[in-house]
DNA sequence: TAGTACATGTAACAGGTTACATGATTGA
DNA sequence: TCAATCATGTAACCTGTTACATGTACTA
């Protein structure tokens, strides 16, 4: 049940429409959950059902209205115990590397080229990341409590697209030549 | 359609059977792909229907009959066309990240020792794939064609493993005491 | 006038999880 | 005798994806 919590934490912030969500869930939390606009939008109806959310209904001029959510005390109190709760390692899906482990099957030149393509986007990656962190500590100043998490996250996904960065370097330059690692 | 791929990725080695596959889900292409023994039967019941695997049944002494499935050279070669095919980077899915984004809701306490439980998982399996590493190199000779692809699958499994263990370090001083990133 | 952004939804299907079911053998 | 390993499967359910559907307003 982890969209819903995605969703929960999501709305910590301020309330928010299902369509605000989706676009939401395409940045910040989005960086390490995913979710479409039809996920959210049955999620929703899930927690509102289960009053951990209500939506207020907005009329806005020369737009459809919108529904924004809100979490309830119920809601949050919920979010709090899950938070509270050990979880454990998330599993990865990496089908670039389902591809390599097997690369051997195809010619190395497709492998290199489809490699330095990915190292691009995560060059691009971690620009946009590396971006939000200048504007998040302007000067040398000390982040507000909220602000210090949402850092801590933003920095893991530097070191990860760091570490693709390198990798990719690395896979390149052993597919070309005979290279041995020490 | 990607654990169909991911199946045959790991069949490419050598035949083998639904529950050999569920148990090397759990290592090897494990590492970046899961799945379950039900997900696994499903899926090989709908390859065998598209002849890119066929099986062959092994009778055992004092064991159940084994179905070893092998691929085709249909399958095979349609392996080699996704292989050789663009693909996306990979959504990632972190639960603990979720839970840190809202993490000024609980004490920073449990976020510490939560935090502290998961750079020791991850710690573990970095040990686990430097054995691995130690034993694929043993001197310094270079890795045979095939097994050069699976060493550099290990390599950004040794690399993420080590961002995860350094951030762990990184967000527990920085939970704990008002440190300031510079 | 064509495309994009806003805004919410249904339906069908594919993929993944959990529980249940069976039954032999091996080792503590 | 109890648990673990070997070996394969069904059924129900939940989650995620893709396509379709609707309608306004703004901008190029």
């Amino acid at each position: 049940m982890s969209l819903a919590h995605a969703i929960l934490v999501s709305l910590v912030e301020c309330p928010q429409s299902g369509y605000d969500l989706a676009k939401k869930f395409d940045g910040s939390v989005g960086f390490f959950w995913k979710a479409t606009h039809q996920q959210i939008y049955r999620e929703l109806t899930k927690l509102e059902e289960l009053a951990w959310l209500i939506p207020q209904t907005i009329a806005q001029v020369g737009r459809p209205d919108k529904k924004l959510y809100s979490l309830t005390d119920l809601g949050r109190e919920n979010l709090k115990i899950w938070i509270a709760q050990p979880c454990e390692v998330s599993p990865n899906k990496e089908e670039l590397l389902v591809k390599i482990y097997a690369g051997h099957l195809v010619s190395p030149k497709i492998l290199e080229k489809e490699i330095s393509r990915h190292q691009q986007l995560h060059q691009e990656t971690l620009a946009i990341y590396q971006e939000i962190e200048r504007q998040m500590h302007c000067g040398s100043q000390c982040l507000p409590e909220t602000l210090k998490y949402t850092y801590l996250t933003l920095r893991i996904g530097i070191k990860f697209e760091i570490a693709w960065i390198e990798w990719c370097e690395e896979a390149i330059a052993a597919i070309g030549e005979k290279i041995d690692f020490n």
